[in-house]
DNA sequence: CACGTGACTTAGGATCGGGTCC
DNA sequence: GGACCCGATCCTAAGTCACGTG
């Protein structure tokens, strides 16, 4: 009875199939794990070490049956899988339903507008990741690095004697086309780099900002457990945060509920907890409406008050939101201490609901110079201060959900020595992988054949990765947070495998949930030997163990180190995005105008981002707003032939008064031509909305894709504003600087 | 090597605020 | 001048990956 058909049945709906395990007995087979694979690997050797090299891929699959005959790798798995399973079932009497409603349209199968002006071939071709069909891809033509000296001064690794140039980052962010420099301005933001692993040699600032105390509720505002019932602060604090969440769906979720109440009975005084021991009898709901009259409240304020309000935000900001930094004054991206509340976890989170405690001095630790530091509100203590240079955070406190250390950094525009340098050094190792990427394909295809199970797991997870740019897919503590996986965690229940389907062979369905529990689901035609090395990992295996039982992304960029010098899973994503990203610039932007080109550029922006699976819930209001634009388009068109028409006439009209340069048609020509400007403005407006409708662009675009790329768009007249607002340029201020229009990815 | 942990990047949703439309 | 809409910004969760420890 092999597992895969037993979960191919399709009667599990679509929607449980991915809710979350919370898997409580998380320890029970740690040890058995290790001991299993050693013993994995003796054996591996053992009946490996002396065949030959050239068996077929036959006799290999016979051999590694044997391996996997006796299951002994898959062991430790066998306790999660009870775990899910009992989660199966419970999700089938459909509490968790689709936790996300956005996740569950695959990107690519999402019905196409009928216009073939909507995807151009190369587009359609890139969506589906089909480069293996046609080889050139592995063979990019030669790009000639070299000529891009500057990006060869400064090598990351190579060291840059300090140069004091000009500092500031100010020229450019605040807005003005700044163009070229004088070239002593030049490389401003790589000054000082310290070779000793420092990250600055001084640093000052004044420390977080609190969020402001409880407010008790005015004595009107009334919750009732039954009738009236009076507070205590403490847990009538915690009762608000639920209140405030009152219209939220998360609050309907019997876990949300669960560890909801469970943290506020810790909070409440021992009257309270002996009174209060049904959360379905709370009633809230005076204190949600309170919550929303003081937001409609807020929204009506006069135009002065706003305005008090606004001045203050900036005046916290001037004062809590820069600190200095080896001579910069550089802003600050979290100044503000997140205020207590109730934890939103994303997907099925075991926690969610969770209380997150308020932040209080000395929670807090304090990192700056030793010259001084913030002081601590009046009558209160940090819980420490240090001086540690190695690191870049000012501020860090333990969070209570996780446990986990959170921290108060610099923003992503601060100089350059922190973010804006480690952003470039990203797209410099990127670039490395572009020059031995081919080295690399071809070895991991050797692989495949190769004799030891473990080199063909890492090879088929690297195959992955590079072809669909998946997320390494670290190993998760279960229980702790939503079931969520990466290619190297996936299991054989998040794939299927088609000899044949849709006139394709060697198909692979993935379907299973990423970070952020966004659903990625993917049909790929693969290579042969990669479709028989799946079937061979999936024999004798349960739906929920692990696809590569030998693999784990420890060892996987291990082998991405020895392959290259800085070379690890996530590279490929850069890697992929960025030269996508290129590809489909060079193929899309012929276009004349620069609308037309925008378009174009969105484009190919969105290729990236439909191959790094970066979706969206479809706005709330899409329907509405698409429709609201079909009217405008509608009233535009009906406009422009008015216009067209009046055109006519007046021309007709000119004639007979043979009057050969009538201003009126003059008038009327440009009438035309406006008009047809603008409706040709709306309609391609329509068109990237549509097509934009669940995928989001900024993440590639601030995270995946070379500035310099887009910087580099001028050449096609696209000016930089234009692809990034103010804020992205701040951040990519860097790559303004130093890229021409020729640049080569 | 497994394991825990710390630092930092990547991520989508919520909220804000300024412009537009009626 | 109020409602609405949308991009920008804020928020903080959730990844990746390196490193230290035993």
């Amino acid at each position: 009875m092999s597992g895969d058909h037993s979960h191919s049945e399709d009667q599990v709906d679509s929607g449980s199939r991915f809710n979350s395990h919370k898997h409580k007995d998380k320890y029970k087979d740690k040890e058995h794990k290790h001991k299993d694979h050693k013993k994995d690997k003796e054996r591996e050797k053992s009946k490996h070490g002396n065949d030959h090299k050239e068996s077929s891929d036959k006799k290999h699959r016979d051999k590694e049956k044997l391996k996997h005959k006796d299951g002994s790798t898959d062991k430790y798995k066998d306790k999660h899988k009870e775990k899910r399973k009992e989660e199966k079932m419970k999700s089938f009497d459909g509490k968790v339903k689709k936790e996300k409603e956005n996740g569950f349209a695959p990107p690519h199968v999402k019905s196409e507008p009928e216009e073939n002006f909507y995807h151009s071939p190369q587009l359609e071709k890139s969506l589906k990741r089909e480069r293996d069909d046609d080889n050139s891809e592995f063979k990019p033509k030669k790009i000639k690095i070299e000529n891009d000296k500057k990006a060869k001064k400064r090598k990351p690794n190579e060291d840059i004697k300090s140069k004091k140039t000009k500092n500031k980052k100010g020229e450019v962010a605040d807005g003005k086309k700044k163009a070229k420099k004088e070239p002593e301005e030049k490389w401003k933001w790589e000054e000082e780099r310290y070779t000793d692993g420092s990250k600055w040699k001084f640093l000052e600032h004044k420390g977080p900002v609190f969020a402001p105390p409880y407010e008790p509720l005015p004595s009107n505002v009334k919750f009732y457990y039954d009738k009236h019932m009076k507070l205590s602060p403490e847990s009538e604090e915690v009762a608000t945060f639920f209140a405030k969440m009152l219209d939220h769906e998360y609050t309907t979720k019997d876990i949300f509920r669960k560890n909801f109440f469970k943290d506020w009975k810790k909070e409440m005084s021992s009257e309270e907890k002996a009174k209060i021991t049904d959360l379905k009898k709370c009633n809230f709901t005076e204190l949600s409406d309170y919550f929303k009259a003081q937001s409609e409240a807020r929204k009506a304020m006069t135009k002065e008050d706003k305005l008090k309000i606004k001045e203050e935000n900036e005046r916290m900001l001037q004062e809590y939101g820069f600190c200095i930094m080896d001579n910069h004054r550089e802003r600050i991206a979290n100044f503000r201490i997140e205020p207590p509340g109730l934890f939103r976890g994303r997907g099925d989170h075991p926690k969610m609901g969770m209380l997150k405690r308020r932040i209080r001095p000395k929670d807090i630790i304090i990192n700056c110079s030793d010259s001084k530091h913030p002081e601590p509100p009046p009558g209160t203590k940090w819980k420490e201060v240090r001086h540690d240079n190695k690191v870049t955070w000012l501020v860090s406190w333990t969070e209570n959900i996780q446990g986990s250390i959170k921290y108060i950094m610099l923003n992503p525009s601060s100089r350059i020595k922190l973010q804006g340098e480690k952003d470039w050094q990203k797209y410099e190792t990127a670039r490395r992988l572009k020059k031995c990427v081919d080295r690399i394909r071809t070895q991991y295809r050797e692989d495949w054949k190769s004799k030891e199970m473990r080199i063909r797991q890492r090879a088929v997870a690297l195959y992955f990765i590079d072809k669909l740019a998946l997320r390494a897919g670290n190993e998760k503590e279960e229980g702790e947070t939503a079931d969520t996986v990466g290619c190297c965690s996936v299991r054989v229940e998040h794939i299927k495998l088609y000899p044949e389907n849709d006139g394709q062979e060697f198909v692979v369905e993935f379907d299973f949930l990423g970070k952020d529990s966004i659903r990625y689901y993917n049909k790929v035609p693969v290579e042969k030997r990669v479709f028989k090395n799946l079937q061979l990992f999936m024999e004798n295996k349960e739906p929920d163990d692990d696809l590569f039982d030998r693999l784990n992304t420890s060892v996987l960029n291990k082998h991405l180190q020895e392959l290259m010098d800085g070379l690890t899973a996530k590279v490929f994503r850069t890697y992929n995005a960025s030269i996508t990203l290129q590809q489909q610039l060079k193929a899309l932007t012929n276009d004349e105008n620069v609308t037309a080109k925008i378009l174009s550029y969105n484009r190919a922006n969105r290729a990236v981002a439909i191959l790094c699976n970066h979706q969206r819930a479809p706005p709330k209001t899409f329907e509405k707003s698409m429709q609201n634009l079909q009217t405008k388009i509608d009233a535009k068109r009906d406009q422009l032939s008015d216009a067209k028409r009046e055109l006519k006439s007046s021309k007709a009209d000119a004639k007979v008064r043979r009057d050969e340069r009538s201003k009126t048609v003059e008038t009327k020509k440009k009438a035309v031509e406006r008009l047809e400007d603008q409706l040709m403005k709306l309609e391609v407006q329509a068109t990237d909305r549509e097509e934009n409708k669940q995928i989001a662009l900024g993440t590639s675009k601030l995270n995946y894709l070379d500035p310099r790329i887009s910087v580099a768009c001028k050449k096609w007249g696209i000016p930089v504003e234009k692809i990034y607002n103010k804020t992205q340029r701040e951040k990519f201020a860097w790559a303004i600087d130093m890229a021409e229009e020729d640049y080569e990815f």
